[in-house]
DNA sequence: TTGACAGGCAAGTAGCCGCTTGCCTATAAT
DNA sequence: ATTATAGGCAAGCGGCTACTTGCCTGTCAA
């Protein structure tokens, strides 16, 4: 799996966008405990870092190591994609030839 | 189910979003159609109108019958929300007290 | 050096979802 | 009236994925 429209289906990772975009280079515990205390969501660290990896595998986030913490930035370029891809359909006067 | 980002994280529902794009008030047949000839994609009727109905669910498309057709309408607004969402944290100076 | 802490790897499970199949309704044409 | 067409409803199946559990590695402080 490596898509962006996937990477956004769930509300665990909109959420961990949410937390990351509160502030840059966050250690993964950083993250946790802010998604427990600022959303209500518990979730094992195991889970936490499975969606941190679908995230960065989409390219929405970045890491570094940092000593024996992990930081994660964001880039929401990615997300550009989505408004490009659709246009509305002229309402009439469209004859396909 | 019924939300925008659900919808989107099937590469079906996105290509039926690409057709329903090039002309407004498809019918499901000549939907259908399209997504064969355009784009290769073989699917059943009945899976054809299951992601109709979600696109519908999530305010992506309108619907009104004629006859004993019924015609499909495109909404792009709902897209709006996602680039509204998440923005990009200020990369330093962010003390959070 | 030893223990605590941040994180990684791998396997297992349960529930969801995309798709199909089978049957039914309603409109339009002959 | 009969037949063909456009679409609807419901159940079933297989695969995927979100999440957990258990164990291991590496870094920092005492």
């Amino acid at each position: 799996m490596a898509d962006i429209y996937e990477a956004l289906a769930t509300e665990a990772r909109r959420k961990l966008l949410d937390v990351l975009c509160q502030r840059d280079g966050q250690s993964q515990f950083e993250i946790r405990v802010r998604l427990l205390t600022e959303h209500g969501i518990t979730l094992t660290r195991q889970a936490v870092s499975q969606h941190l990896d679908v995230l960065e595998e989409v390219g929405l986030v970045s890491t570094s190591k940092q000593g024996r913490c992990k930081l994660h930035f964001v880039d929401l370029t990615p997300l550009e994609e989505i408004g490009r891809r659709w246009q509305s359909p002229k309402q009439k006067g469209d004859n396909q030839t």
